[in-house]
DNA sequence: CGTTCTATTGACTCGATTCAAACTAAGTGG
DNA sequence: CCACTTAGTTTGAATCGAGTCAATAGAACG
């Protein structure tokens, strides 16, 4: 166990959905992890698992399958900065299977080191529940699309999504963004047969809104793409909307630079807690 | 405001999932609560508003839809015993809208009760936090329905789960219950158009799996049903599993008569908080 | 007693699945 | 380095589940 850099991807992700005082985020800089590498569909978390940490996805991306089925439905996915097994703080036991979608870097951080937190700090604590809360949300939100939705939108939205969750993390800044999915991967996030996420990727394709070649992802019309899946950012729970469907992709970095700064803890150095 | 007997559908949810001590029991009868009748698809909360307390539901149905469309995706139901809203505690902003499911009784209890019990039992607080775990549980696995089963097994998964609640709460017992849901309501929740919902009911009428006629639904063939539906109830997190699968109809109340008295803090005299 | 909401039915259309086959890319080992 | 294997992508044709539209029948309510 040791004390890294991990702390940044977290206090990014934090602060996109919460205001932090600079003694919280010393205190996240205090954040003990071991970091591990997994590689493409390799299981992070096994059900009935009983962990005494949670994973911080550093790199890449998991998904949670609530099914046994190898195949099964993936009921969420993870961009870095996402502590998917948060809830593990509260009851320990794992009901479903965590993969990484594409090769991924987690760093493993105690349950002990979020009491502490918690403890500490009457904002951090409710940081943390917000941050719960937004993870419901897109859950909810999922829902929605999958109850409600064509395969072009749900795939449209899926992107959408991913994207402004990257972007809330200082990621895919150019609207362009590893995809290390596997379309079969795609349609089981998007409850579709295999062949027709094919389908429906050329059908975007065709369209202009996006490539999608040698596992990049380059979104070419992000206004369309956002009015195509109608997708509101809303239920993120973001503080800055990061929508801008006006700002074109010939203007990089839009008007989040000031509020944006990608890593504001990196000042205080890192000592063991 | 006053002390009433709410308390007790709120114990039985509770303990149905969580065990509870004497004493933690003794807190919850001084819940206070403030009763209200609302008719069917009323509103409850509406989006964005900012309760100081939360909906316990006492009868009838309740449902969340997310989006401002007034036919659109229900993403979840609640029965009696259940808080809808009782994450507004940890941040009180509505971010949809509820309504009553046909004829609905709520008592509304303020978040200053359920903090305090919080601070008051550490066992009560992780009960609560089971509760909401509970309930993300039932999102995940409602998500699993809806992006990989047909509508017969999403109708029959539904109704299912209906039956189970219920019953851990000490309802429908004899495997009946009122249903005053419409099949355009059974539409917003299975995904599927009202003229499906329709079609696929009476599927399951000639199938000999229930019946569901003036307001009541019951259920003919649980077994049968269960099968169908693939309804596997660990999802619920119930300490009591309540399948039941070969238990028949003829017999009433099979196994459960120790474990599930109804309310088992009847015996404590309310008084104020 | 009529108005309104809800349930039911049929015909047509469309989105999506399935099955099968071909094709590409990426490894792996001889 | 090439042949072989394996995983992933792409295509077509047949089938099926579900949506839509429209019309009717029934139930509930004032």
């Amino acid at each position: 166990m040791q004390t890294g850099f991990a702390f940044t991807k977290f206090a990014d992700h934090l602060t996109s959905i919460a205001e932090l005082s600079d003694d919280d985020l010393d205190l996240l800089a205090r954040m003990p992890s071991s970091i591990r590498n997994f590689s493409s569909h390799e299981e992070i978390r096994y059900r009935d698992e009983q962990p005494t940490d949670c994973c911080l996805l550093l790199q890449g991306y998991t998904c949670w399958k609530d099914t046994d089925h190898s195949d099964g439905q993936i009921t969420s996915i993870h961009v870095p900065g996402d502590v998917p097994d948060l809830y593990t703080t509260l009851s320990p036991r794992v009901e479903a299977r965590l993969f990484a979608l594409g090769p991924a870097v987690v760093a493993f951080v105690p349950h002990a080191f979020f009491h502490e937190i918690s403890a500490r700090s009457e904002r951090m604590a409710h940081a943390l529940s917000l941050l719960a809360l937004a993870d419901v949300g897109c859950l909810r939100n999922w829902l929605v699309i999958l109850g409600s939705c064509e395969s072009l939108r749900r795939v449209a939205h899926l992107i959408c999504e991913i994207t402004v969750r990257l972007r809330a993390v200082g990621l895919a800044r150019d609207y362009r963004f590893p995809s290390p999915l596997t379309q079969s991967d795609l349609a089981a996030i998007c409850g579709i047969s295999a062949v027709h996420a094919n389908r429906t990727i050329q059908d975007l394709r065709r369209r202009g809104l996006l490539q999608w070649q040698s596992r990049m992802i380059t979104i070419t019309d992000w206004p369309a793409l956002v009015r195509l899946a109608g997708f509101k950012p809303d239920y993120l729970r973001l503080r800055q909307p990061m929508l801008q469907e006006d700002s074109h992709l010939l203007e990089p970095r839009p008007l989040e630079a000031l509020e944006m700064s990608p890593s504001p803890v990196l000042r205080a150095p890192a000592a063991p807690l």
